[in-house]
DNA sequence: TAAGATGTCCTACACGTGTAAGAATAAACT
DNA sequence: AGTTTATTCTTACACGTGTAGGACATCTTA
């Protein structure tokens, strides 16, 4: 399975801009395309240094700059998230968790509709 | 709002405990309702106390015992919760969300079929 | 060629968390 | 009453995390 790399809540904040891009990201990038002023340049440095060593992200040298890739995958990480949390919190149900989403209301008319459509093969 | 009241995974075990049975319940009790050897005695009742001091749990005495009882209620909790993973992992979209559920392969027949339900009306 | 701009690497530091041991205390048993 | 047992309360400690600063190197430009 998944090599099972953990990253924590604000690593994943710099994964979701390396997989919004479809090239290797310098530092100054990575800055520009987080919402505005959410970090300095140096803290985004380190968790990206942080990523290279669990092994969450590769970087090559360009000139002297550092290119950063994702390593994990989007989309297996998600599944994999996504598991860990309907068990930690809905005991595995993903039953429930569909309950509570309904209830929750924060669905649209239109969200509802789609969903309903995906569940229908 | 929920209070905005932060637990971490560990302390939230112990509170789908609580959440399970319907009366408060002293440290002992906890432990035994955990998952076998899940933790020490003494850890469970440090999560407590920590869990009291956030304000996530209440407690009575009962002789010298204490018996804890939870304040946060569970389904707004997973509601919170939910809303949050939904934002950090998927963007807020809950379709795709229903996407990586259904491509993870992890749902039964009947899984679909009763979600399929639910999202009939 | 000296000074700014830009970038990396190393270091820091407080706070939360997982995990519990020890001291103190109260209850129960003999 | 004295000892064993159950419980709380206090204290500990290492590790991850959020959040960067400083030193040092290199590229650019006056």
């Amino acid at each position: 399975m998944g090599m099972n790399i953990e990253i924590s809540a604000a690593e994943l904040e710099v994964m979701q801009v390396l997989w919004s891009v479809d090239r290797p990201l310098r530092v100054q990038e990575v800055c520009d395309l987080l919402p505005k002023n959410r970090w300095k340049y140096k803290t985004v440095a380190t968790l990206l240094m942080r990523m290279e060593e669990k092994g969450a992200v590769a970087s090559s040298k360009e000139g002297k700059a550092n290119l950063y890739r994702p390593l994990l995958e989007r989309e297996a990480y998600q599944r994999e998230q996504t598991k860990n949390f309907v068990d930690r919190l809905y005991n595995g149900s993903v039953r429930d968790l569909a309950v509570s989403l309904l209830h929750g209301g924060g669905l649209s008319e239109a969200d509802v509709e789609e969903i309903r459509k995906l569940f229908q093969l």
